[in-house]
DNA sequence: GCAGCGAAAATATCT
DNA sequence: TTTTCGCTGC
């Protein structure tokens, strides 16, 4: 028989009890979200109808309902939006909303396995290494097995990574993954089986964790560990997930473990913005929510606040495309708005130049920069118009493409701590070791393992591994390794002394040194906001700074920037005014996904969530002829909006001013002709 | 065993 | 266009 326990009524706050109007501010389904309480439900949000404003009120209304803010967990894409979530709520109550819990899987995972990873046999110390950290451990594992060295080509590094990878993920066995996506190769399944295992065995001895790992084994741990399981899902009695549309089976694996003695599970997403299935997302997994779930409460948001009339038009009928049916309807009650443009220019140079122009025209009509986004599918995409952007001195940030932190001299910079916070890691130590003069892969190799037999591991130039004629080079480094171990400098000061070192080894290396040497001193600056090498070592993988944060720090006092963004790393933003540009059939859709009908309905998604970031106008353009180094030849529009109507996307062609005086007539006629061409 | 060169291959999106 | 691999001379 069930005993009765006493519990504080928190289910019925009364609307008048609350400082904030609930009712009055948000729409019916919102409220609904916003008031929803302990279960499951799923909120299916079409773009701009007021997700992320729902989860903050959510979080601002659980606070105000009394629930412990350290008892709430945000789960969000990208750390920068459960900040700014976060930040939103705090404004809209109080203080009480910083205390509640936000980020990433991986660094919520990263936090667990801090405090608990001992559990698992894994020292609480380990230090996170990136993705191409992790290839070149591959590409290590590659060469020691002599699997470079076969008749037959050996998959290269990045494709390994990528097949371990997707085998955890999307939680299948690598057989299955090679079999279904890398099918070339499945003669090397025994070989490839062996860099998984030799690549795992790294891992652990070397005391590191890559990306998949922190979720692979925060899984582990709480499906292994009942006190552990029962501590964190008590700590997060109110679990709320953003964009699980983008989640994968893994993750969806965690949720149910985090919240495991409650189920008190929010997930907020659209399937029709599913964009991350290389990451082995499944835009499925959302609509297995419900079955994952018992009594799933589904909420349908479809009114959308976002975008005019003229654009949802659009981004409806790019939807339809879809080859797979997505059962919606949006609607709006904002105004008509302006017609969405479709601009054809003669090449890329030419965009860039009428992307900048219009940029400015806009600023001058009274818009911020700040309200601007140009979005491209592929980091380099922006090359051309960042140029422009330069010389028009037009202030942008860009999200996307390679990151600060990434860059090479950068890198070469953080191995040096990196061997200071752990000794183990064989990379990095192999990385700042070749940098020096006449030690190649060989010497480097011998020297890690002698070093790791070696009490003091900093003293390197102990060793008679090396000649003569390098040893200086070796007691600098060693006497700078054991001066930073030593001596404790706060971090900013201990990144200032390797650059010192470093600096002629940048200049040796690379040609475009003075820019390189420019960013190590502004890396110096960044070192400034850690209190320590093993703080800053852990939030730069989990992330990176943008490349362009640097240049935009000093710019950001007079104005705020224009933002340039990938498609990517655009979801769940919003502006007023959005380009899009190289909207070319082999760019969006990507030439690699054009054979697969999942993968072309994925990039239709990705054109999808890119129209829907306009609130007010929206340009898409293309060029004709694309150069590349063979030469130049003509380009297609994307096949996703090709040829729709013009009473949906407007046909417009770039004249340069001086010549329409002359040619009046003619333009009209060529843009004539255009029109017929969209037939 | 290392560095540098030329040929061949692969080529994105991100935590 | 960039990255990776294999070869050659030191």
């Amino acid at each position: 028989m069930k005993k009765f326990i006493l519990q504080k009524d928190q289910s019925s706050p009364k609307p008048e009890d609350f400082k904030i109007p609930y009712k009055e501010v948000l729409n019916e389904r919102q409220y609904e979200a916003v008031m929803f309480n302990g279960g499951s439900a799923l909120v299916i949000a079409g773009a701009g109808t007021g997700k992320t404003r729902t989860l903050v009120y959510r979080v601002a209304r659980l606070v105000e309902s009394g629930v412990d803010p350290s008892r709430i967990l945000l789960l969000t894409f990208t750390r920068r939006a459960s900040r700014e979530m976060l930040t939103r709520a705090s404004k809209l109550l109080d203080e009480r909303c910083t205390k509640v819990r936000g980020g990433t899987f991986h660094f919520y995972c990263s936090q667990i396995l801090h405090k608990y990873a001992g559990l698992i046999g894994f020292p609480e110390n380990f230090t996170i290494i990136d993705a191409s950290d992790a290839m070149e451990i591959i590409q290590m594992l590659r060469a020691e097995l002599k699997f470079n060295k076969l008749q037959k080509r050996f998959p290269r590094k990045n494709t390994l990574y990528s097949m371990i990878s997707t085998s955890i993920n999307k939680q299948m066995s690598l057989h299955e993954v090679v079999d279904q996506e890398y099918s070339q190769f499945l003669n090397h399944l025994d070989r490839i089986e062996k860099l998984s295992e030799e690549y795992h065995k790294y891992k652990v001895a070397n005391n590191v964790m890559d990306f998949d790992d922190l979720l692979i084994n925060t899984r582990d741990l709480l499906q292994e560990n009942e006190e552990v399981r029962y501590k964190v899902s008590y700590r997060n009695q109110y679990l709320m997930v953003d964009e699980y549309q983008d989640t994968n089976a893994l993750q969806s694996e965690l949720i149910r473990l985090f919240s495991a003695t409650h189920h008190n599970v929010m997930a907020v997403g659209d399937d029709a913005q599913s964009i991350y299935s290389f990451r082995g997302a499944d835009h499925e997994n959302i609509m297995q929510f419900p079955n994952q779930f018992s009594d799933t409460k589904i909420i349908k948001l479809e009114e959308n606040y976002r975008s005019t009339k003229r654009i949802l038009n659009l981004t409806n009928k790019v939807l339809e495309r879809a080859s797979k049916k997505y059962d919606k309807r949006l609607f709006t009650q904002n105004d008509i708005g302006e017609l969405p443009a479709l601009i054809k220019a003669p090449d890329e140079r030419d965009q860039s130049r009428f992307i900048s122009q219009m940029i400015l025209q806009l600023r001058e009509q009274g818009h911020e920069l700040s309200d601007i986004a140009v979005l491209f599918r592929n980091g380099r995409d922006s090359f051309d118009l960042e140029i422009e952007l330069n010389q028009k001195k037009i202030p942008f940030i860009k999200y996307g493409g390679q990151k600060f932190s990434e860059a090479a001299h950068i890198k070469d910079v953080l191995s040096y701590i990196r061997v200071l916070v752990n000794p183990q890691d064989t990379i990095a130590w192999n990385r700042i070791l070749t940098l020096l003069e006449g030690i190649g892969p060989k010497t480097a190799t011998d020297l890690i393992d002698w070093l790791k037999t070696q009490d003091n591991p900093y003293e390197i130039g102990a060793s008679d591994l090396v000649s003569e004629r390098y040893l200086q080079q070796i007691h600098a480094l060693s006497s700078l390794l054991q001066d930073l171990k030593k001596n404790d400098y706060p971090v900013s000061k201990g990144v200032e002394h390797i650059v010192t070192y470093y600096k002629s080894f940048c200049e040796n290396k690379f040609d475009d040194y003075p820019k390189r040497l420019k960013d190590l001193e502004a890396f110096i600056g960044i070192s400034e906001n850690y209190s320590t090498f093993r703080k800053m070592l852990e939030d730069l993988a989990l992330d990176p700074i943008e490349a362009t944060a640097i240049d935009t720090e000093a710019s950001k006092r007079d104005e705020s920037p224009l933002i340039l963004s990938t498609i990517h790393s655009a979801k769940g933003l919003e502006w007023k005014s959005v380009f899009i540009i190289q909207c070319l059939d082999g760019v969006i859709p990507s030439g690699y996904s054009i054979k697969n009908e999942e993968e072309l309905d994925e990039e239709l998604r990705l054109l999808y969530v890119a129209c829907t970031r306009a609130k007010s106008n929206l340009y898409i353009s293309y060029p004709v002829i694309q150069n590349t180094s063979y030469g130049e030849y003509f380009s297609n529009p994307s096949r996703f909006i090709n040829d729709i109507e013009e009473n949906l996307l407007e046909p417009w062609v770039l004249v340069e001013e001086s010549e329409t005086d002359v040619l009046d007539g003619a333009e009209e006629k060529q843009a004539l002709e255009e029109h017929k061409d969209q037939e």
